[in-house]
DNA sequence: ATTTAATACCTAATAATCCTATGTATTAAA
DNA sequence: TTTAATACATAGGATTATTAGGTATTAAAT
């Protein structure tokens, strides 16, 4: 049986802003730190995203107009939401589409089959 | 109905070694052109691995002993030829391992249903 | 009461890995 | 004879992540 704990980065790599963008879509607003949680508990620790990657990912995405921005304070502390805007939303179906597209490809080319169900529970 | 003519770079980033190793292991001993037109040939176009990618990582592969190199002369051009070595075999066992689990992962995580079965027929 | 862990933001330096462009050279096709 | 295909290779630049560092608040543990 084959156990992996964690990916090596080079897979993540190309795949952050789509898994952001769409987790945006799904779950409405959210903050920078929880969505290292959120892709933490929905991948049982094996995607874990670093600040370092997802906060120049966040403001890359502001930048280009695919995320909106809202300060909150929580207390004393602040606290940055994130909206998907129309053009997210657009861009998030491409970005879905062509990963799927490439995942079949590859699930060809690897010659594997993937779970058909998937045994993950916490959602 | 969604098409991609080609995946951008970032997806293919990090799957690269495991792509060449995966053919070497299946194909038998290959050279390195032989090997871009292979999974052009493969993917229908939609992956297309440049030289200056598929060479340096050839090199890297032949330099941490996964895969071995013969040369032969096709008449005056020169040709060199890759097998995987045991090493390889083990590494190439363990990268498809790590990225069909990433993919079953990535599938959760967007929601998402693979084909069952591949259309592409020219294997 | 104080230290540690968790929450919450951010950036700079570095590393990895790819593409583009370029170079060389042979062989086949137009 | 020129162009396309075959076949190797590397240098420079781009992208995108990690590591490591910084600041600050709040909750939990000692």
């Amino acid at each position: 049986m084959y156990i992996c704990l964690m990916y090596s980065s080079e897979l993540i790599k190309g795949t952050l802003k789509t898994i952001v963008l769409k987790l945006l879509k799904e779950q409405g607003k959210m903050y920078g730190y929880e969505i290292t949680q959120r892709v933490k508990e929905l991948t049982n620790d094996k995607i874990q995203i670093t600040e370092g990657a997802l906060y120049p990912t966040l403001h890359l995405l502001e930048k280009n107009g695919e995320v909106e921005t809202e300060t909150e304070f929580i207390g004393k502390r602040v606290r940055k939401y994130y909206t998907i805007t129309k053009q997210g939303r657009i861009t998030v179906d491409l970005k879905v589409n062509e990963f799927v597209d490439f995942m079949n490809t590859m699930k060809f080319l690897l010659d594997v089959e993937l779970k058909v169900s998937n045994v993950q529970s916490n959602r």
